[in-house]
DNA sequence: GATGAATGAGGCTTCATTCAT
DNA sequence: CATGAATGAAGCCTCATTCAT
C-alpha cells in the first residue's frame, strides 16, 4: 500500500495525473494492475490518499521547536527558512507539492487538504513567529503578517522552478532561501524613521 | 486560429492538458473537430502554439518604460511590480503561466520557451533595476541581483493561488504585490551599519 | 482527368486502394482536392474509372496481327507470349493488373470490366490459335484450349512476382515467358504414340 | 488468440488490410476490441502474425513424401500437383496467399516470410523433383528447374482466379492443375530429334 | 471550371476498471 | 489477499466528401 502510494507519486509527478497509467504504477509498486484496487477505490482516490499521507511530520516537528524555543524572532525566522529549503528539495515532498499545485485547480480534495494540512499550518506558524517579534520589539513591520505567503513565496518557487526550469537555469535553493530570509530580516528590522 | 487557441488554452487550464479533450476544444472554439488539425498538426503542438502565441506585449512595454524613465530606482521597482500584479490577474496570462508550471515538465518546448521569452527577460528587467539602484547609491544591497526569483516569486505564488486555493482562501493579489515591493524596498535601502 | 487517373493509379496500387489518400492523388496529378469530385463521383468511381479506361490498345494489335497471319500456330503462340511479356512488364498495365486481382475480389465491377476486356479476349485468341494449329494437324493437344488460364498463368504471375517478391528474388520476365511457350509447344507438338 | 487471427484472416481477405475493421475482427472471434491489443501491438502485427502463423505442415509431409518416394520423377511431378490443387483450394490457405499476393508490396515483411517458408521451399522441391528427372533420364529438358515459377503458376493463379473471378467464370482448379501437369510430363520427357 | 478550408463520421488504440481464478 | 486477462468507453487523429468563393 505504501510502495502503491509511492509509485504513484512517482508516476504522477513525472507524467501527469490524467497521463500516467495504473499499469505503469503497479508495475513499479511490484503489484498486479487489480491489487491496487483492493487499496484504492479508484485513481483519483488513489491521488487522494497520495496528497493526505503526508503528514507533515517535519512540520509539526518545527512546529513543537519554534514553540519551544527562547530564542528571538528572527532567529525563528532563519530556522524557519532553512526548513523550508529543506523540505522543498527532499523529492517526495516536492513532488507532493508540485502535483497539488499542477492538480488542485482540478480535485478540489486535495487542494483543499492540502492546504489546511501544510500551507495553513505554515501560514499559522509565520504568524506566531511575526507577533511574537513584533511583541518584544524585535520586528517593526507586520507586512508579511497579513502576507505570509511572502515568506512562503520563495520556496513554493524554489519547488516548482526545479522541476520545471532546472535544467535550463539550476537554482541553488538553500542560497536562495537565505538571501529571502535575510532580506526580510532586515526590511522587518528596519525603523522607519 | 486564433478561436482555437483561446479554447484550447482554457480548457488545458480547466482540466489539465491530458484530461483535456479535443472534442471540447473543438466546441468551444466553434468549429469541427478535424478543423484543429489543420492550423496544428497535434495535441501537442496546440499546446506548444498557445505558449509560443504568448508574446509578452506587456513585457515589451514595461521594458520600454523601464529603459526610458528618468525616476528612481525604487520607483520603477514599484512599477514593475504593479505590472506583475496586473500580469498576474489577466485571465489569459494567469492561465499560460499555471499551465507552463504545470506541465512545463513534461513538455520542455514550453517550459524553454516561456523562460526565454518571459522570464528571462523579466530577471534582465530586475537585475538592470537593482543595477541602477546600486549605482546611484539607492540600493545598499544586491541579493534580489543574485536571486531575482525572490522578485518575481510573489507574482508566480499569485497566479498559481488564485487558480488553486484561491476558493479555500482568497488572496488579494494587488495588496500583496504592494506589500512585497515596499518589504524589499525597505530592505535594499536599508544602511547596514 | 487523365492525369488524376494516372496520379491514383500510382497511389492505389503502391498503398492499396483503401490506404491512399485521394489529398495524395491531386497533389501528385497537380489538382486540388476538390478537383477530382469534378470528374469522379467517389473514391470508387475513380478506381472503376482507372480500370475501365484500360483499353487493351495492344491486345487489338495483337489480335489483328494473328487474325491477319499466316503463320503456324506455333509461331502465333510464340508472338503472343512476347506479347503478354511485354504486357506485363510496362508499368501501367502491370499496376492495373495487380490492383484488379487485389481488389477485384471487393469491387465486382473492376473484376467483371477485366474480365470482360482482357482476360476474356485473351482466352478467346489463345483458344483460336489452339483451333488452327489442331485444324492445320500442327497440334496434337487440346488441354490449353480447354484451360487457356494454362497459357496466361505465367504471365500473371510474372506481373504479380515483380511485385511483390522482386525484392527478394529478381526474376527475368522475357526469359521466362519464352521457356514457357517453348515448353508448351514441344507439349502441343509432340506424337502421342 | 488463435480465434482472433483467423477471424481476422477472414476479414482481411474480404474487405482488404486497410479497410477491414479490427471491431469487426474482435466481434467475429467473439473478444472485445481491446482484447485484440492484449496479443497484437497493432493491427500491421496482427497481419504479420497471420502469416507468420502459415507453418506449411502441408508441405513439410510432401517434402517428406517425395525424399522419400522411390516413384519416378514424373510420378513425383503428378503428386506435387494434386497437393498444390488441394493446397489453393483450401480456404484458409488460399486466403493467406491472397492476402501475401495483395500485400505483400506494402508489408515487405509478410512478403519475405511467405517467400522464405512457403515460396521457396516449393522451389526447392521443384528443383529436385527435375534434377531426380534428369539424372535417370526420364527428363530431357531443364526449363522448369530454371523458371520453377512456371509450374507453380497455374496453382497461384487458380487461388486468385477462384477469388477474384470465379463468380464471373468458375474454375474447375483439380482439373486445370492436372492439364497442367500432363502437359508439363509430355513436354519434360519428350525426346528432341 | 477550380479551389481548398471545413466537416464529422469512423478508425486505431489506450486504459481505468472488473472479476473469475 | 493477489492476480492479470478481459472489457468497452472514450480519445486522438484521418480522410472522403462538401461547398462557398
Amino acid at each position: 500500500m505504501r510502495a502503491i502510494r509511492a509509485a504513484a507519486l512517482d508516476l504522477f509527478a513525472q507524467k501527469g495525473f490524467s497521463a500516467a497509467r495504473l499499469e505503469d504504477v503497479a508495475a513499479a509498486a511490484g503489484v498486479a494492475k487489480g491489487t491496487i484496487y483492493l487499496y484504492f477505490p479508484s485513481k483519483q482516490d488513489l491521488l487522494e490518499a497520495i496528497v493526505a499521507s503526508t503528514i507533515g511530520a517535519t512540520l509539526t516537528r518545527v512546529e513543537q521547536a519554534i514553540a519551544a524555543s527562547p530564542a528571538p524572532a528572527g532567529e525563528l525566522l532563519r530556522l524557519m527558512g532553512r526548513a523550508m529549503a529543506l523540505g522543498v528539495q527532499e523529492p517526495e515532498r516536492r513532488r507532493v507539492l508540485h502535483l497539488v499545485l499542477s492538480e488542485g485547480a482540478r480535485f478540489p480534495a486535495i487542494a483543499q487538504f492540502y492546504h489546511r494540512e501544510i500551507i495553513s499550518r505554515g501560514v499559522r506558524l509565520i504568524r506566531a513567529i511575526i507577533a511574537k517579534g513584533l511583541a518584544s520589539g524585535e520586528f517593526v513591520s507586520d507586512e508579511p503578517a497579513r502576507f505570509p505567503q511572502l515568506f512562503i513565496a520563495p520556496a513554493l518557487v524554489a519547488a516548482i522552478w526545479s522541476v520545471v526550469f532546472a535544467r535550463i537555469e539550476p537554482l541553488d535553493v538553500s542560497a536562495m532561501m537565505e538571501a529571502h530570509v535575510e532580506l526580510l530580516l532586515r526590511a522587518l528590522t528596519r525603523r522607519t524613521e
